[in-house]
DNA sequence: TGGCGATATGGTAATTATGCCATAGGATGC
DNA sequence: GCATCCTATGGCATAATTACCATATCGCCA
C-alpha cells in the first residue's frame, strides 16, 4: 500500500463503519420511518416484522454509528434521527438505482 | 411486518445493495482515487496494497452495483466512476463523522 | 507459437453479520 | 411485593463477507 494510502486508511475505515451501518434493508426501512418522526422500539418492531431483539440490535448499530439517538420515556425507548444529512445519502442511492435502471433499459432497447 | 413495509421491502433491499457496495474501506479508497481520473487495476492494487485478486473482486462489486464501469485497453482494464452522485454520499458520511466528533467532545468537555 | 504481463475466477479458511430464543433489567400499576 | 409490558443482552446457529493462493484467460510481442 501507498504511504499516503496507509496514512489515510483509518479515515476510510471510519467512513466504512458509517456506510456499513446504513447497509441493511431493515435499518433503511426504519430510518425512513424515523425521518418523519421519532418511534419507539415496539413500533419499529411491528414495522420491520422481525423479532424484537433483532430490531433492538439494529437500532444499537445505528446508534453506535451516530445516526440515531434514543430517549427513554417510562418503559418506552424512542429513537430519532440525529444527523441531518441522510437526504444526501438517499439522493446518492436513488441516483445509482435510477442510473442502473436506465443502463438496463438501454441494454435491452439497443 | 406491515403490509406497506412488506410491499416496499424490495425497494430497501435494492438500496441496501448499493450501500453495501460502498461499505468497505478499500472500496472507498479506490473510489476516492477514481474520483479524480480513471485507473487500471494494477494502479489500484498498488494503492490499496492488497492482493490483485482481492482488488479485482472489490472492483467487481462496485461494477455490479453500478457505481463504476470498466474499459479494456490492451491488456489493461481501466475503471472509472459511472455515477455523478458520490459527492452526496461523501457529504453525508463526513457530516456524521463530524457530528460524532462533536458529540464526543461535548461529552468529555461537559 | 511461446512467453509474459495484466486481470478475472474458483477454492478455501477466517472473520463478521444476522436472526431467533431465552432471559435479564427497568418502569408501571395493582 | 408481584405481575406485566417494553427493551436490551447473551448465546448460538447460519449466512455473508473478506482475503489469499492457485490458476485460467486475454492481449501483446518476439
Amino acid at each position: 500500500m501507498n504511504a499516503a494510502a496507509a496514512k489515510s486508511r483509518p479515515r476510510y475505515e471510519a467512513r466504512a463503519r458509517i456506510a456499513k451501518a446504513l447497509a441493511h434493508p431493515s435499518r433503511l426501512l426504519m430510518l425512513d420511518a424515523l425521518q418523519k418522526r421519532e418511534h419507539c422500539v415496539c413500533e419499529l418492531t411491528a414495522l420491520v416484522g422481525a423479532d424484537q431483539s433483532t430490531v433492538s440490535k439494529h437500532l444499537a448499530i445505528l446508534k453506535q454509528a451516530g445516526i440515531v439517538v434514543d430517549r427513554k420515556e417510562g418503559p418506552l425507548t424512542f429513537y430519532r434521527i440525529k444527523v441531518c444529512c441522510l437526504a444526501d445519502f438517499w439522493r446518492c442511492i436513488e441516483t445509482v438505482l435510477k442510473e442502473n435502471l436506465r443502463t438496463q433499459q438501454a441494454a435491452f432497447g439497443g
